[in-house]
DNA sequence: AAGTCGGGGCT
DNA sequence: AGCCCAGACTT
């Protein structure tokens, strides 16, 4: 039986598109908030396209892959002026839209329009894996070229959408990467995998470099006002757009942490408090993993007496907009952290 | 073909 | 602490 998903009830171009971007990389329980905020903020295409951009990014902060959502408003301002708000029931259209790759062309085309083209996300790369016993790594393009090729052989031409559904479904909640449920599995005679006991190897991982480690200090600094000092990030690099607490990180070696902190803490203190009386009132540690690289985070909670000028490239929030402002994940984290440690 | 780009849940 | 996830884009 099917998972009963908000983004299955209706199965409008938008709708499937809003949910296929968001899952891009992205677990279906972590997704379902967002997606019915999104909607409801955003119910039609041309309301995503008119919307500010920091409206957007605010929506989407704490989901990650900021590309995708800034790709979201390119396309939804694309499809409004060059399709007339509408989406093309066409692949090489749709595949020529910004954040549509060879899955989302795919599932968008399949799932709103009846087009028959196999969509391949890691669900199905998984499943036929398996049925067939595949060796190579699927990471390898060559191996993806010839899964795609598969895949495309098995589509059920008489509903493509449905078939690729079910084919993400079954790796989603049968097929599973640990410990496959074959007894539940209505391909477990066909699978090759299976009948050579190796399933659970099945398919190969390519093995992963270490992630290099980042020692990154946070100061959450407060007035007596009750107002946050914070700052917009540029245009470029990681993140790009998100509003942030003031910081400052560093590569480390992880036996260099503490000393690293407190070189850290020692220069952002200098350029941003700039106050000796500034008086601190908890501390914070935790680990923030990201796509190729970990932080070592050591955030401190520091009360400023009075009301000081912001520093240069920073303001003072006012509680509401900590709230309602696009902070990442990280720093959603340390505003939102109601049990500081003492010190 | 490799690197970049987040975050969270499960084991 | 490692693994993996309804990937796309740049170099």
């Amino acid at each position: 039986m099917a998972r009963d998903l908000p983004w299955r009830r209706e199965r409008t171009p938008y709708r499937v598109w809003i949910s296929e971007i968001m899952l891009q990389q992205t677990r279906v329980g972590t997704v379902l908030p967002y997606y019915t905020a999104f909607l409801a903020a955003f119910p039609e295409l041309g309301q995503l396209a008119a919307a500010p951009e920091d409206e957007v990014m605010a929506r989407w902060a704490g989901l990650g892959y900021y590309s995708r959502a800034r790709n979201l408003m390119a396309c939804a301002r694309e499809v409004q002026t060059r399709y007339g708000g509408e989406f093309p029931a066409d692949p090489a259209a749709l595949r020529g839209l910004p954040g549509f790759g060879p899955y989302t062309t795919a599932a968008v085309g399949s799932l709103a329009f009846g087009l028959p083209l196999a969509a391949l996300d890691g669900n199905v790369i998984r499943v036929l894996c398996r049925l067939f016993a595949l060796e190579d790594p699927p990471a390898r393009p060559a191996v993806r070229s010839r899964l795609q090729v598969l895949a495309d052989e098995l589509l059920e031409f008489a509903a493509p959408g449905d078939w690729n559904e079910a084919l993400m479904e079954l790796g989603a909640r049968v097929c599973l990467p640990r410990r496959p449920r074959c007894a539940e599995c209505p391909l477990a005679t066909e699978c090759l995998a299976r009948a050579q006991g190796r399933q659970e190897e099945l398919p190969r991982r390519a093995e992963r470099p270490r992630v290099p480690v980042r020692a990154v200090l946070v100061l959450l600094v407060r007035d007596t006002a009750g107002r946050v000092l914070a700052r917009r990030r540029g245009d470029e690099g990681m993140l790009r757009g998100l509003w942030e607490l003031p910081g400052a990180e560093r590569p480390v070696d992880p036996a260099g942490l503490d000393e690293a902190w407190s070189a850290l803490e020692a220069e952002l203190r200098a350029a941003l408090v700039g106050n000796p009386s500034a008086r601190e009132t908890g501390t914070l540690h935790f680990r923030h993993v990201y796509s190729h690289f970990q932080a070592q985070v050591l955030a401190r909670r520091l009360e400023l007496p009075g009301q000081a000028e912001a520093p240069a490239g920073s303001v003072w929030l006012e509680a509401a907009d900590c709230v309602r402002l696009g902070f990442s994940a990280r720093d959603r984290r340390i505003l939102d952290e109601p049990c500081w440690e003492v010190t």
